[in-house]
DNA sequence: CTGAAAGCGCTTACAG
DNA sequence: CTGAAAGCGCTTACAG
């Protein structure tokens, strides 16, 4: 034996032969301690071998290396977290009931971070202040990274107040603090495409069809809009429901004067129900009058008929840049505040398909 | 000064001065020495106080509470976690990329959970073992108490094995291990509750309009439709989609022989398309026909003309009680392992009317 | 090149 | 009734 005789090591080996003979592991999981004395090391060595930290000779970190692999050594990230002061986990906050946006951004996070080993609480509070407050209490008790804000409103903030905490946060899709980093889509640049589809479709008359005046991307889509199209404008508040594109369609065809032949909706279920209305009323689609939605919901713009061509958000590529961002300053990197501006995508379907139309294709 | 000359005491109390000056708190959080200093007692009698264990005066258990309250302490848990081997973090593992199941669940998880200060990682992993497996390790290292798995279909497993992990793990909604905990859905009753509503509404010969025979849900629900209805039964398999529904309509319609006067569908989708086929062909439901979904997906059934009456699984009160499940195992209760089977009900809008159509309501 | 010691922020026997 | 000590499983100066 060249192992130093001292207190710890008795156990460490004890565990290391329980260890070695039963890989499930009853009793505790296996620790530094065991790793250290299988390799006929101190415990700092073995620390700074497995953690590429500190000088030693590579034969040294190599045998460390090995024996942790081999009895399936994970350090305990408590431990860890405790006194490195990063615990690899980082809070998602939303106040999205249905998933609609935070499942896509979820995705993104995730898929960004889980190859650092950070893991994400998911907190939905509903727009409850009360329950926010006992998210953000028992994600700060954890010690999380960061905290992500999320929401489904560019004009609303969360019902919690995230300035002034500990952590680092960012803000996706929802209002943040004035020095925060927000992350939103480019509801402008989303609004383009879809009037640029319309256009080379051959629309002359396009109209937009969309939601409450109240919404921050109501008023940016339909801005957009009115200055992308050549002629004069149209734009139709409601609600964000098929009812009122079928009412929509209802109200222009019904009234007297020229009809549109392209149709630009605020969201996929308006779109939805204007393409209800239009094939209710013999009027065909995309042949007689082209229809853009927005949001590329998979379950409503895949089951219209035709299918929707609709402008995508891109909110999975939006979370993975949360995460990187989040990830960036949790390791105390300077990130730059304000509003950060991801552009859309245009998703073509059947219900307007741009050049192509006229290309005979 | 009463205060013992010890080596913490001046530490704590320059902590403390710090901590009373600017609540912000810059340099760490506030510590339990903090709150052991400013209450002049140790830290072994502090820790004691907060946590209502050991034996002392109800004055001092009082007076540090309130200096802890005051000073705004709240215990690391990562610290808590290292000793008491709970680290208050749960993992919902799901390969429900839509999250039409998972949200509710998570929702009734969270909801259960977060007053005992549990806080939820959600690792979506879509099917790719690969990912699994760097999830689940990820919440090892973060010493999770427990796993909920949930997925999407009771006859699949996720592609991961839980089993021999050394935490608890519950089954919602996914096929579990043999002597695993396992929630799912009472599909035979929400199929009889289906049953009952259409015949209540004075129908007398109704079609199952369903999914592929494939899915385990698919089966129970269509035997139980079988043994509930008087007539002979008739059940058209498909795809999960509204086309199917639209289909269905049209080979029920197209054919010879009497037509039925109730449908009831596979999911919500599946009667979204049967309903509008109906209506296309200038049928009214629930007048001429009535019909009933399965899912209460309310953005397909409340938007559908007229809105569905469906089967509710209620995977809220699933997701709760897998939340009561993993704790009561995190915490060493015995928990009885086998399938727990949970009750649905029936959310009645206007596609079937049940009882209350004959009553003339 | 390697290890003993101190410590992260707590809890829990144990001693007085 | 209260506190000193040991320790959870790690990391990190520091000393040799």
């Amino acid at each position: 034996m060249t192992c130093p005789k001292r207190k710890g090591f008795f156990i460490a080996n004890e565990q290391g032969e329980e260890k070695l003979s039963a890989t499930g592991g009853k009793r505790g999981r296996v620790t530094i301690h065991t790793v250290a004395a299988l390799a006929n090391v101190s415990i700092s060595t073995a620390s700074k071998a497995l953690n590429d930290s500190g000088r030693m000779s590579p034969e040294t970190r190599e045998r460390v290396k090995k024996v942790a692999l081999e009895v399936g050594f994970r350090p305990n990230a408590l431990a860890r977290g405790l006194i490195t002061k990063r615990s690899f986990t980082i809070g998602l906050l939303t106040n999205d009931t249905y998933g609609r946006f935070t499942l896509p951004v979820m995705a993104g996070i995730s898929e960004e971070l889980v190859g650092h080993g950070v893991s994400v609480f998911l907190c939905a509070i509903e727009d409850d202040p009360e329950r926010a407050r006992v998210h953000v209490d028992a994600m700060l008790d954890k010690s999380v990274d960061g905290i992500i804000a999320s929401g489904k409103r560019l004009d609303r903030q969360l019902p919690v107040d995230l300035s002034g905490l500990p952590v680092p946060v960012v803000y996706a899709f929802t209002k943040g603090a004035t020095d925060g980093v927000t992350l939103r889509s480019d509801d402008e640049q989303g609004a383009r495409l879809a009037a640029r589809c319309l256009i080379d479709a051959g629309c002359r008359r396009i109209v937009h069809v969309t939601g409450p005046k109240t919404f921050q991307s109501v008023r940016e889509r339909a801005d957009a809009y009115r200055t992308a199209i050549d002629g004069p404008p149209e734009v139709l508040h409601g609600i964000w429901a098929e009812a009122w594109g079928h009412e929509a369609v209802a109200q222009l065809w019904e009234r007297g004067g020229e009809k549109p032949d392209g149709i630009f909706c605020g969201n996929d279920q308006i779109a939805r129900g204007v393409v209800d209305g239009l094939r209710e009323r013999g009027v065909r689609v995309p042949e007689d009058v082209a229809v853009v939605g927005f949001d590329n919901w998979e379950i409503v713009a895949a089951q219209t008929r035709p299918p929707l061509t609709t402008v995508d958000m891109n909110l999975r590529t939006l979370g993975r840049e949360a995460g990187r961002l989040i990830l960036a300053m949790s390791e105390g990197r300077e990130v730059q505040s304000g509003i950060r501006k991801l552009p859309c995508s245009l998703v073509v379907r059947q219900s307007c398909r741009g050049a192509e139309a006229l290309a005979g294709t």
